[in-house]
DNA sequence: CGTACATTGCTTGTATGCAAGCGTTGAGCC
DNA sequence: GGCTCAACGCTTGCATACAAGCAATGTACG
């Protein structure tokens, strides 16, 4: 059996990964077939993302991924730049097992950039913030990274950005080095320029991509990687 | 007729100003009587105030208000000090009209505590943080303050703080004068001091409050107010 | 008198049924 | 051929019905 809360994950990560683009319509007799349950446990489900933001309902017609306004976009990176700055700056010592899992963790990234894995790539790449926050040792500030990072990506889809992952990648590498110096004001400088750097990619065309229907069925398969 | 939206605000607005204390039971049914729908919109609503990490459900036993564990306290407000100070430092220009509306709330806190209004006082003490969010013109942010002052003000009435309800309002209003000449990190100083200052007045018991039935109905009827 | 067990009642968990609204498509008319 | 309008189908919105589990209480037995 399946809950609840698995079939909102699943629709998470589909978003982390891109696998979902903004604006796709959700059915709920649609993912109630492919997930082997009624339209409640869906409902419920979709009703817990309306509430973090990932999801919205027009009535009479549908569930649709969210597409965030210009405003919106500007909103979230604004978000995550007070957010995380403040972070860095209060986080006082770099443990040096966190210092660890944030190497493994761009080690990944990178390894998936080289394999050409899009949905890993873009998944890890945003997840690293929310590792960040973790290592904070606060579960309550990485659920809200989770979400907004969540955001950004479906940002950067909306908008077409050109970013580049393997710079993204750099800058993470160099924040973790400037952090395991214990320079956390660099590391805070580092972070700003790399979320402006990422914000300043997006051109502003808005593509309303209508697939087909079964590209949900592979779009919510469950991701392979080991969540934590 | 009332919506599944309504219902999760006022379920908010209760715990905002501390008519539902933490730990407390919120049956289906006995929503479902009190709001006059069936079951069905009153689980959508608590699925959405689930997501949002106001009540739990323990599986054939009911919902609940959340009863963050000491550590979860702590992330709390440790959240709340990276995410504020970091605004404060991020914010630019503080508006006139944004100076203008802080002050008017100031006011407000201060005629709530003279009233000796219990329940408006600990909401608006509250929502003063969601206020600045709201005029650094951030909606997201405003959003997670929301979330994250109820989270802060369910802890304060589970541990039992002592914190005078005056003190605060002199903070706010420091913190606001701060704004005003532009010193945006004296502000920020402020802050950190203001929101350690509110931490350290927690104790340590947690009260587990058995009282009637009928509260709730006390409990869930709307502020009066103005919610803009 | 105390303990073990069965029955009962109340709770959530899930599915299904019905109502209502919007879009679309088809036929009929101009 | 083109336009208008009505009927149908597909969608969500909401309520109700049923299943399942836990707890408490009452009863029977030691």
């Amino acid at each position: 059996m399946i809950s609840q809360s698995e079939i909102a994950q699943r629709v998470v990560e589909a978003i982390l990964s891109q696998k979902l683009a903004p604006g796709e319509r959700l059915g709920e007799q649609e993912l109630a077939d492919l997930f082997g349950v009624s339209r409640t446990l869906v409902r419920e489900a979709l009703m817990q993302l309306q509430a973090r933001g990932f999801v919205e309902v027009r009535t009479r017609k549908g569930w649709y991924v969210v597409e965030p306004s210009f405003e919106e976009a500007r909103d979230a990176f604004a978000a995550r730049r007070m957010i995380e700055t403040g972070m860095l700056r209060d986080a006082g010592k770099p443990l040096q097992s966190a210092i660890r899992r944030l190497r493994q963790h761009v080690a990944d990234e990178r390894q998936a950039i080289a394999d050409g894995d899009a949905a890993s790539r873009t998944f890890l790449l945003a997840d690293f913030h929310v590792c960040l926050a973790e290592c904070c040792g606060n579960r309550l500030l990485a659920d809200v990274m989770r979400d907004l990072t969540a955001r950004t990506t479906l940002v950067a889809l909306l908008y077409q950005s050109t970013h580049d992952a393997s710079q993204s990648c750099d800058e993470h590498d160099a924040i973790v080095a400037a952090l395991e110096q214990g320079d956390n004001v660099e590391a805070e400088r580092l972070m700003r320029a790399h979320i402006g750097s990422v914000q300043g990619a997006l051109g502003e065309s808005s593509a309303g991509s209508g697939d087909e229907l079964s590209r949900l069925r592979a779009s919510l398969t469950p991701l392979r990687l080991a969540k934590t």
